[in-house]
DNA sequence: AAAACGGGGGC
DNA sequence: GCCCCAGTTTT
């Protein structure tokens, strides 16, 4: 495909998740506007099941909703509520890091460049771009394996690192488009353009895919 | 019993 | 750039 195909293929998938509710995007939508929510449960959410992250995020946001709720809470309470997730120990590692960090080296506050962001620990270009897109609304591009997976099967961009795959993937569209063409990218291949057992037979892209696959 | 669930950090 | 990290849920 060629960048002249990308306004058709986010056409398709806005339309394919107007028709396909997917819990990924509902999940995506419930970070949306609280720094503090979207920061916790993106870093929550590495190598674990978005239905999980969500369950277990729901519970966490009744007893933490500040730095210093999180800093107060006993390790042995964060653990027992990260345990469904697996990694539970180092995850609480990470959130238990936070306040004094965030305290540190901005004063309590969550920085909103990616460029500050990244100092914290636990926070990557990933992370990054997901907070200042969904807490900040600013423009951003987050490229996870999901997206990156789904240029690959379209052939749209081949890139050798994350930071200029970003750059390429908002070159295609105008900036009011980023946010959600970027919700769509990481919402589709984690319901549809699966990694190992990809739903093709009613796959919108169907047309676009250069991977030659059409099994199941 | 095996697979699925990835990003950050150290080097 | 490459390798390591680390436990659950789901099939």
């Amino acid at each position: 495909m060629t960048p002249d195909d990308v306004p058709v293929v986010y056409r398709r998938l806005k339309q394919y998740f107007e028709t396909h509710p997917s819990p990924v995007a509902d999940f995506i939508a419930t970070r949306t506007n609280d720094p503090f929510r979207v920061l916790v449960a993106t870093i929550l959410s590495a190598r674990s099941r978005d239905a999980m992250t969500l369950h277990v995020c729901a519970r966490l946001f009744k007893r933490v909703t500040t730095f210093d709720d999180l800093a107060r809470m006993p390790v042995e309470s964060l653990e027992k509520e990260l345990h469904p997730l697996g990694f539970f120990r180092s995850k609480t590692r990470l959130l238990k890091a936070l306040p004094e960090a965030v305290s540190r080296l901005f004063k309590g506050r969550i920085p909103e460049t990616i460029e500050e962001l990244v100092q914290l620990p636990g926070v990557g270009r990933k992370t990054a771009n997901l907070i200042v897109m969904e807490a900040f609304d600013k423009p951003g591009m987050c490229v996870d394996v999901h997206v990156q997976r789904i240029c690959n099967r379209l052939g749209l961009i081949r890139t050798r690192t994350p930071r200029e795959t970003e750059n390429r993937l908002r070159d295609l569209l105008p900036m009011r488009y980023w946010k959600t063409w970027n919700r769509y990218l990481v919402a589709f291949g984690q319901t549809q353009c699966l990694p190992r057992t990809p739903r093709c037979s009613n796959c919108p892209l169907r047309s676009y895919c250069v991977t030659g696959r059409e099994a199941s």
